[in-house]
DNA sequence: AATGATCTCATCCTTTGGTAGGAAAATAAG
DNA sequence: CTTATTTTCCTACCAAAGGATGAGATCATT
């Protein structure tokens, strides 16, 4: 019985076009167009109002106002699964930067209150090293990644630091 | 293919007093008549100008979509301790589909010569599970587990579990 | 200057995980 | 039936991870 060794596995992703990547930012710049052209027929049908400028400083702070808040909301939240770019796995020497275009969850991340260092710790233990090689990485002691580790699993409400990892992915704390 | 996962969060917050609590309203109130006041300034001013109404529509609009976005992150981030009565973080069961359109790279699983047992433990490790909550789920003895691990790591050319999961997940084995 | 948060490190102890070696059933596959 | 693989289980030892607690150092805020 012989157990051939893969040496080294690499994935690949395809992305799709232009359009599909700056979806929303073509959406804001139609709507954008839309409301000027909106604002500029307004103009036209009540040019005989006295106070027009001021009507329309509001109208426009508004909506725009609304449109930034959405925007912002937008580009703070991570895609959902069905906007995400898929994955293409090919058979054997394949490349992939899966989750290329990941976003943390900054909000929740200060929601949990996880301080810089924890993450920085949770993403190393994700990738599988030791505590041992995370205290050599970040240039402190065992001890002290262990501390965080604590803080880690009591923020996260967990058991184990497998939990952790699973729960910070799931959440998209971490890639 | 579903997942049950955990996590719902809500929170409830209170305030000290209306000042503190609207405190990001006011200062939003007082720039944005503040800007009017600017506004109307501008307007007697370059009045002479012809096509003012679109250069103050662009600005308006610039600046209260900046406006927008920066209230937009500064309500989604939660409120400093000082100003927060209580946060309830209370999880229960929540159907996510994150990875549904999941395909195992059965190729490759035949290629590293994974067993259905040594999978099912696989997938097992990485929703956190310890090996004694594993053994437990599959009927069999922590030992068996123990020796499951071990051909599964030396399968995979991992030395923790935490890189066998990372690996994994990099490589398809499993969701 | 005082405060709170973060980061740091330590000790002691318990639990979990991993290694090494062997071995017995069950299950295909030839 | 024989052989190879898979699955099962064990003992014993050592390494790694985790829990509890205390405490010093740094830094930003008030």
């Amino acid at each position: 019985m012989k157990y051939p060794q893969i040496l080294d596995i690499y994935t690949m992703s395809g992305s799709k076009s232009f359009l599909g990547k700056h979806k929303a930012i073509i959406i804001y710049s139609i709507s954008l167009a839309f409301l000027l052209l909106l604002l500029k027929w307004l103009e036209l049908r009540f040019i005989i109002f006295k106070h027009s400028f001021e009507i329309y400083a509001g109208m426009i702070a508004i909506i725009f106002t609304v449109l930034g808040i959405w925007l912002a909301l937008k580009l703070s939240k991570p895609k959902p699964d069905s906007d995400r770019v898929e994955t293409v796995v090919v058979e054997k020497e394949v490349y992939i930067t899966r989750r290329e275009d990941f976003v943390p969850n900054s909000s929740l991340i200060s929601q949990l209150e996880l301080s810089k260092r924890e993450l920085e710790i949770l993403e190393l233990m994700a990738q599988g090293h030791s505590n041992e090689e995370i205290a050599a990485k970040l240039f402190v002691s065992i001890s002290t990644v262990k501390t965080h580790n604590q803080n880690l699993f009591f923020k996260l409400d967990v058991k184990r630091r497998t939990q952790a990892i699973e729960k910070a992915r799931r959440l998209d704390l971490i890639p």
